[in-house]
DNA sequence: TCAAATAGTCAGAACTTCTGACCATCTTGT
DNA sequence: ACAAGATGGTCAGAAGTTCTGACTATTTGA
């Protein structure tokens, strides 16, 4: 049984579950065939919207510059992950949108999602969960850049 | 003033604010005269023990190859912010150890941090920083590798 | 209509990280 | 005592990620 540890920075203990939620994820991902994501990919990936979502858009929220988006991009686009189409509204952009198999890999991805939920709820009880989300969403309103 | 967002999934709900510690962080260094430092340079320094740490438990405290440990202390050196010494216990280990511009970055960024906890403790309430903190702190049973 | 803003790409470089191979030193079982 | 394996660390090479800067095409607004 190990020594009660001091306590952490807040910052930390962010950190900590955040990279389990993404490795396990990923993990997850990997074990239906959806081996070939990296992380960087899966971050944009992540964010594409239903109707798709401009390059701008991804860039933006990712927080990688309009060329990281672009290369990240490419490469979901090689897997089969996505695809680009013309914007009806605007003749510069264009819509990035799941294809078949991305909408596959996000099923897949809400999957994980649940399951992770479901497993850190069993383990704090609904309540502590509660309480974290949200203080977490509070916190959002003096962190969040795109809020 | 923006519609209620839906709520979003726990990770990214931790992912928001960890960020926003990172980056404010690292400016506050920058701010300081410790402009040189990259994330992943400051990722390993934060793990340095007071004593020194050996390469390997700072390639696995922070999750990367010891190869890429090495690398970034090896920048760390070239900036000034760290030294190898041997290791009297083990002929095999080197200690890497703060320098002095290493400790006064180090001074900085506890300043850093210290600043952000006040800053959240006073959007949250004190009450509600705790339950957040408690919150985590119980997730990292399930969730941290190096407990 | 023309200047400015916006969407996106291309090229090149820097940074981060990995795998694999390797050497030196320590630890352990016999 | 000593060989075998484990551990600490480095070197070499490659892949992946990200950036800055420059550029084209299209849209928007005065």
């Amino acid at each position: 049984m190990p020594v009660p540890e001091a306590s952490l920075p807040t910052p930390l203990l962010l950190f900590i579950p955040y990279r389990y939620a993404e490795n396990s994820s990923l993990q997850h991902l990997a074990a239906r065939g959806f081996d070939d994501l990296t992380l960087a990919q899966a971050r944009v990936f992540a964010r594409i919207a239903d109707e798709g979502s401009r390059l701008t858009e991804l860039a933006e929220s990712a927080q990688v510059t309009k060329q990281t988006a672009g290369y990240l991009v490419d490469q979901l686009e090689a897997g089969g992950y996505v695809e680009r189409a013309a914007d009806p509204s605007d003749g510069r952009a264009r819509l990035v949108r799941l294809a078949t198999r991305g909408e596959q890999a996000r099923a897949a991805a809400m999957d994980a999602l649940h399951q992770l939920e479901a497993e850190w709820e069993a383990h704090l009880g609904p309540r502590r969960l509660k309480a974290v989300r949200d203080g977490l969403a509070a916190l959002r309103e003096i962190t969040d850049p795109y809020l």
